[in-house]
DNA sequence: AGCACGCCGACT
DNA sequence: GTCGGCGTGCTC
């Protein structure tokens, strides 16, 4: 794409030129929209804008043969009257432009390495509305925090190098929960702030991250920005501008945060860096952290980034010496380690879900009057029924996906598409009456410790529990104010939540999400685990977690049991090397999608073709194959990857797969760069 | 992506 | 006879 600039028509020689000849020239202007066409549209500026039209400004126009007001962003100012006919403008959405050179340059790159129109990157980079909505800046008390430790301060003092030359460089602080990254974060913001730069703070989900929301605001009062996920496009909006005037210092918020409009940003800090809400859903496909370090790299700043659990490319890179690694160690005094016990399922007798050892310490922790929280990652009362007459399984007839029987609904739900049947009494097959609910939901363990444990006072929290609104919230308090003794739940339990009177935690299947077809499943499953059991223990008592499996030899259970990440990084490193996966290659994945699976199939084999037609050296194609989850709402799907070092011969080839695919109808095209599931 | 245009099935 | 399904094509 080449470089546009500002039209300098309030230049004084085009003004002179003009008054010379008596003749206004026309003025044009080239707008890309919010839509996947990789174009840039031509339109002529009326008389009463041309002074004022500028590059970044965004403008509302008809498009289309529906005439429909369309929202578009100016590349170009130009006066190169097109040989087509071409509209006129409508009306500028804002006085000024929204976005500069600078932006437009970030967007390019963001189209380019994603693969998607400059319209679609320019779009996550503005506000969408046009009008603001005020919000209040809360005067908070201006508090008093900790004193650092030894390895904070060196932390601080590190870092704060990179941010007094302003010169880029990534570092990972590398620490388990309660070790006092929160602290290193203001410190460097205040570092910063002093410096009269701004500070963006990235968070996972600002509804898991309450304690770090009321740190910050302590130090830093009214002078923050939060960006939550809920905002309205308004409030967005006034935000936005908040930022771009620079009357904060601190920006807090969620993925798409990483797009605030500072000015004179001074560090950017990526919390959880692990965790993949930092990777967009749709199109643009794009990484925070990716961004993240293409805009620090931009600008000179230092990117940091916080986790217990790096993900292996980060800790890769550090061994790589890319990035500084800063670990910290030391746990907060109150903060004991946790007592890991493994319970292996293969040798229980009785067919229940708990273990006697679960069954035990939970029995001990009620009469203690302490806190128990029950971990599994499924919702629902039973994800697979099945005939123990003929062996037929009752699947989604949208999705090739088991249906999940949910007891308080009566119901059987697909969880991909949400179809909802009415539960069946015999086999739509064979009609025999022996149906069997197969397997363990939320459900299922909230009713069967409801029977073991009678009087204990037992909430269970999932999307069913939590679908109202002010649920979860509910839950939480009542969790906190010691009105729940048992808490079951799916992920949603195990993070950011700090209850200081939780001694068990209890994960009834741990090895369930191994199985997932995913390299990654390792990686996650050994996360989340540990971000589980981080739950127990967090006050003054010792905690206990209980792990229940049948895969009691795993290295990844074996790494969670003896919290030890770096022997789980050495083994899982070992695996990604052997097969070529990242950190050792890159990848980008392609989907075809449509609902006539025999063209879904025809055009991913079209697609390969193509691209091993093209294969330069070092460049690995993974199928054609129907993605893992086949068929979704009535949607066929295949894919390809396309593996190999450099990223950029793979997004040369993906590029020539998205233009063969071209105009293409009923079938669609995903591609994901950097995928962080193969689902 | 939207949205209009256009060509075939079950309904007041 | 129409209403409306979604397959196809276009957007300065």
């Amino acid at each position: 794409m080449k470089k546009s600039i500002t039209i300098p028509n309030k230049s004084p020689s085009i003004r002179v030129e003009k008054d010379q000849e008596k003749h206004t020239f026309d003025i044009y202007v080239n707008l890309v929209f919010n839509h996947p066409l990789r174009q840039s549209f031509t339109y002529k500026v009326p008389k009463e804008l041309q002074e004022t039209i500028a590059l970044g400004h965004r403008v509302i126009t008809s498009f289309g043969r529906s005439g429909q007001p369309m929202m578009g962003y100016v590349i170009k100012v130009h006066q190169q009257k097109p040989v087509f006919k071409c509209k006129e403008i409508t009306e500028l959405c804002d006085d000024l432009p929204i976005f500069d050179s600078r932006t437009l340059e970030l967007a390019n790159w963001l189209s380019e390495y994603y693969l998607c129109s400059l319209g679609e990157a320019l779009a996550i980079c503005v506000p969408k509305a046009t009008q603001e909505k005020p919000v209040s800046l809360k005067k908070v008390q201006y508090l008093d925090y900790l004193p650092l430790n030894q390895e904070q301060k060196e932390a601080v003092d590190c870092i704060s190098q990179s941010i007094q030359q302003q010169q880029f460089h990534s570092y990972l602080l590398f620490g388990v929960t309660g070790s006092g990254k929160t602290e290193v974060y203001k410190y460097l913001a205040q570092e910063v702030v002093k410096l009269g730069r701004q500070a963006l703070v990235l968070v996972p989900e600002i509804a898991l991250t309450p304690q770090t929301i009321r740190r910050f605001q302590s130090s830093f009062g009214d002078k923050i920005a939060i960006l939550h996920s809920r905002l309205g496009p308004k409030e967005r909006y006034a935000n936005w501008k908040l930022i771009h005037t620079g009357k904060v210092d601190i920006i807090l918020g969620v993925r798409s945060a990483i797009f605030s409009p500072s000015k004179r940003l001074g560090i950017i800090i990526i919390d959880e860096e692990h965790e993949q809400t930092y990777k967009s859903g749709d199109t643009p496909r794009y990484h925070a952290r990716q961004v993240a370090y293409k805009i620090a790299k931009l600008k000179g700043i230092p990117l940091v980034l916080g986790s217990a659990t790096p993900s292996l490319e980060t800790l890769y890179h550090g061994e790589q010496k890319n990035i500084t690694v800063l670990p910290l160690v030391e746990r907060h005094s109150t903060h004991q380690k946790q007592n890991m016990i493994l319970v292996d399922m293969t040798k229980e007798k009785s067919k229940s879900f708990i273990s006697k050892v679960l069954f035990d310490k939970i029995t001990g922790c009620l009469s203690r009057k302490e806190q128990v929280m029950i971990f599994l990652n499924k919702r629902g009362y039973s994800p697979l029924l099945i005939c123990t007459s003929c062996g037929h399984t009752l699947k989604c007839p949208h999705c090739d996906i088991s249906l999940t029987y949910h007891q308080s609904r009566k119901q059987m739900l697909c969880h991909y598409c949400g179809h909802a049947h009415p539960t069946i009494t015999f086999c739509p097959s064979c009609e025999s009456k022996s149906i069997s609910l197969k397997g363990y939901g939320t459900e299922r363990i909230e009713e069967e410790l409801r029977e073991s444990f009678v009087s204990a006072r037992i909430s269970r929290m999932d999307m069913d529990s939590t679908r109202k609104k002010g649920a979860h919230e509910k839950i939480l308090n009542d969790f906190k104010d010691g009105n729940i003794d048992i808490l079951i739940g799916t992920q949603m339990i195990a993070k950011g939540l700090h209850f200081p009177n939780v001694t068990l935690v209890g994960v009834v299947l741990a090895d369930l999400s191994l199985h997932i077809p995913d390299f990654r499943s390792s990686e996650r499953t050994f996360s989340l685990l540990t971000q589980i059991s981080g739950r127990a223990g967090r006050g003054e008592k010792q905690g206990d977690v209980v792990i229940q499996t049948y895969l009691p030899d795993n290295y990844v259970i074996q790494s969670v049991q003896s919290q030890d990440y770096y022997a789980f990084y050495q083994r899982e490193l070992e695996d990604r090397r052997k097969f070529a996966y990242p950190p050792f290659s890159r990848l980008i994945k392609l989907l075809v999608r449509g609902k006539n699976e025999e063209k879904v199939i025809q055009k991913i084999n079209h697609l390969f073709h193509l691209i091993r037609s093209k294969l330069t050296q070092g460049i690995e194609i993974l199928g054609p194959a129907p993605a893992p989850l086949t068929k979704i709402n009535n949607n066929f799907r295949w894919q390809l990857i396309i593996k190999g070092r450099r990223m950029k011969s793979l997004q040369n080839m993906a590029c020539l797969a998205q233009e063969s695919f071209g105009k293409e109808k009923s079938l669609y095209l995903e591609i994901d760069v950097d995928p962080l599931s193969m689902m």
